[in-house]
DNA sequence: ATGTGC
């Protein structure tokens, strides 16, 4: 008999180990799955991550399946963790299914430093780095940009903090899509938009953005860990934020304009927050060209990042960062709709794979992985918590088959930012973490260390144990927090 | 996530 899992009006039926299926019923398209353990499942149980599962699966040419990763939680609209395939020539996009941070993303810098050379100085360092990144709401970033600067970041992405001096050659060849999405469309993102841009290029901003300094605890697989770089014992840099007010600011603008100038369409979905414009329609195309600008933008807001960090850690260290061997090891997005072919099981198909709080993980040979890591699979980043540790997994053999080409994007939260804050207290919990684990935490608002205590998160081993056992995204390393700065 | 609302 098959089994099942019963989740108020919703009854998964398990096809096999770690997935999880909604069969398809009334105006679903297709079935939607959820690729997770027991435990995991139980933890979506309760709130709405299934109904909006299932409520994807009504958008115009979805294909094979809606997704949602072992990670995921209730969103707007569309689930953080979701992922759907959906026809780029009879189906539609949706920005509410790529998410109001665009391209909000990590990456993550080596050095040749050990954790020997930063005990005892993580103060130090934590407070050099706080005062030279900006963090929290609104505005100020590492660079004042102009009006041309913004277009420039829009129209060109890392290649124009290259030539800035913001960036080397390989920061670009490390970073999907060398750092550019050529469909980006400045003309498409709004006067509005660009304005709250223009001082935020090169700020961490607030929720679960931060800065994050590891050092490796684990690896798993040998190969694929010196192909990375990745070492026992070696620091490393993590940085997760994405394109501030600015793609914020084009969700919205999107939003409004796709409900008023497609409500045909959107009265045939059950969530208003999946608006969606029709693929082909003039809407779609701009919404796409001004995503891809935003793509740029968080891109080069994390170069920013990066680079200053490489200053502050010279100053630091007395050392220039180049002796230190402070690469980029790769940035890859986990907000973001791509225009990607795909083997579908109606045959070859170009399809909108929006993924929302979930991580592409191509596998190794597939064209569009860099050519640094062709013959290992794509680095893939997935951030824990503050007191959990985050994983370099690299892009597995089954994510083509099974989640066109995805896999989780972090821990997912257990909890609203409201729950948080009534659960915990931001300096206890940065006591804590210093006292109990040697992780020196430093924010601009208590507020912030609450909604981001470890407690708020899933079990980030679990996530992972699942991702690398259905082969979507397979381990290669463990890191654990050092110092950390936040929103 | 967000000059913390739709």
């Amino acid at each position: 008999m098959t089994e099942t899992f019963e989740a108020g009006d919703v009854t998964l039926r398990r096809v096999r180990e770690f997935v999880w299926e909604i069969p398809p019923e009334g105006d679903m398209r297709v079935p939607a799955r959820v690729l997770a353990s027991r435990p995991l499942l139980e933890q979506i149980a309760d709130d709405r991550t299934l109904e909006q599962l299932r409520n994807t699966t009504h958008l115009p040419g979805v294909t094979d399946y809606a997704l949602c990763m072992p990670d995921g939680h209730q969103g707007y609209g569309f689930p953080v963790g979701g992922v759907a395939g959906i026809d780029a020539e009879n189906g539609c996009i949706s920005p509410g299914a790529v998410g109001y941070d665009i391209n909000c993303g990590v990456r993550m810098m080596r050095t040749d430093l050990t954790y020997d050379d930063v005990r005892g100085r993580e103060e130090e360092l934590v407070e050099a780095l706080f005062d030279a990144v900006p963090t929290g709401l609104g505005g100020g970033g590492v660079v004042q940009g102009d009006a041309p600067t913004v277009e420039a970041v829009l129209e060109r992405g890392v290649e124009w903090a290259l030539e800035e001096g913001w960036a080397v050659e390989d920061d670009l060849t490390h970073c999907e899509d060398e750092g550019r999405r050529p469909d980006a469309d400045p003309d498409a993102v709004s006067q509005k938009a660009k304005d709250r841009g223009r001082n935020q290029l090169g700020s961490l901003g607030s929720g679960n953005h931060f800065l994050e300094v590891q050092r490796v605890t684990d690896t798993f697989d040998a190969a694929t860990a010196e192909a990375y770089g990745l070492a026992e014992d070696q620091v490393v840099v993590l940085i997760h934020c994405g394109s501030r007010g600015l793609g914020h600011q084009t969700c919205n603008d999107y939003l409004r304009r796709i409900e008023q100038e497609h409500a045909d369409l959107l009265a045939d979905l059950p969530d208003r927050e999946l608006a969606a414009a029709p693929a082909g329609s003039e809407l779609a195309e701009r919404y796409y060209g001004a995503m891809c600008a935003c793509i740029n933008f968080a891109w080069v807001n994390r170069q920013l990042i990066m680079h200053r960090t490489r200053e502050v850690f010279a100053d630091v260290f007395d050392r220039p960062w180049e002796e230190m061997g402070m690469e980029l090891l790769y940035d890859v997005a986990h907000n973001i709709a791509k225009k990607e072919v795909h083997e579908t099981s109606a045959g070859e198909r170009e399809l909108y794979v929006h993924r929302k709080g979930a991580t592409r993980a191509f596998p190794a040979g597939h064209p569009e992985v860099p050519a640094a890591y062709r013959d290992t699979g794509q680095p893939v980043i997935i951030p824990g918590s503050m007191g959990a540790g985050s994983y370099v997994l690299s892009g597995g053999e089954a994510s083509l088959s099974e989640t066109f080409g995805s896999t989780a994007h972090g821990a997912g939260r257990l909890m609203s930012r409201t729950q948080a804050k009534q659960e915990f207290w931001g300096g206890d919990v940065q006591d804590g973490l210093r006292e109990g684990q040697k992780v020196y935490v430093k924010a601009s608002s208590g507020a912030t260390i609450a909604e981001e205590a470890p407690g708020v998160y899933k079990d980030v081993d679990e996530v992972v144990r699942v991702s690398d056992a259905l082969g979507i995204g397979d381990k290669v390393a463990r890191t654990f927090p050092v110092c950390n700065i936040k929103g």
